[in-house]
DNA sequence: GGTTTCCCTACGGTTTCCGCAGTAGGATCG
DNA sequence: CGATCCTACTGCGGAAACCGTAGGGAAACC
């Protein structure tokens, strides 16, 4: 079920693959291929590697709030002993979209969409708050969603 | 430049038609058709329609850990002000993936991709405590990247 | 009624995708 | 050194998908 996180470096030319899907995630493998010096049937291969180790993943991406999800947070977490147990629970998750391991006076940094406010309560008060390390949590409710970019790597 | 904010409602096929794609950005027009239950030339017309007003992107994403980014944060931001503007400013830079206005103890919520700690402290220094209006912030480095998923909707 | 707009279907020509066979370049090992 | 894997690439033909466009029908507006 969960992808292996095989931690090979990606040589240059994986990369440059990657760039060119993070434009366009409909670009054909043809044009790829001519862009980074592959025939057609090297790129598919490549990019089919890349989505099964899960390195990429090719998904259409939306702003939340317009699919009728109207409650979104950003939450800070705090927790008691091993970050990664509760990282991986909080992953398990269906409301939760993003979770990171974090450095600063958060341990844990996890994204939440949610379709209304009994919804967000409910998962913070019910899910979360009730894991067994979760310490303290703060709730950063989000307004307005004002960038979403995925075009690093071609800077 | 910015693409046109057309905050028209969607109706539920544009809906099950986004959901597809979030499954997979590279799913054929068809077999979407037969999903949702319009012919294939519909469905692209729409996909067309919903990439062009910029309610959705088709893109790659990945760990950008993975390639060489090797320094991402959460920035927590307050202002004086008005944050539209200051977010506005945030959202021109090219190592700023992500900002969000939010209500909590944080204005705006940003996350920053840089290949560095020298580029993270540029950035952070030269640029973002540079803006006029912002009055403090808080850098949460990402220690790992858990959980990335786009498959809210399909819930 | 007439016109405009919007969204859909139908359809053919072109492009892309896909699976597979074949090949070249490294490793590893006796 | 030769034999054997293994991996990654190319080339190719059949199948599928894509694309542009023509045309139809429903709703809205005058």
């Amino acid at each position: 079920m969960s992808t292996k996180r095989t931690n090979a470096a990606l040589d240059a030319t994986s990369k440059a693959i990657i760039e060119q899907l993070q434009l366009d995630g409909r670009r054909s493998y043809a044009e790829i291929g001519k862009a980074v010096g592959l025939s057609e049937a090297a790129v598919r291969q490549r990019v089919q590697k890349l989505t099964d180790a899960g390195v990429m993943q090719i998904v259409a991406v939306t702003d939340p709030m317009r699919l009728g999800f109207n409650r979104q947070a950003m939450l800070g977490i705090r927790v008691s002993g091993d970050t990664r147990v509760i990282a991986d629970k909080l992953a398990e998750m269906p409301e939760v979209a993003y979770v990171v391991l974090s450095a600063g006076s958060f341990d844990i940094l996890a994204e939440v969409v949610c379709e209304d406010d009994e919804a967000l309560i409910e998962l913070l008060n019910q899910k979360v708050r009730a894991l067994d390390g979760v310490s303290t949590t703060e709730t950063f409710l989000y307004l307005q969603l004002n960038k979403q970019k995925y075009d690093w790597g071609t800077r």
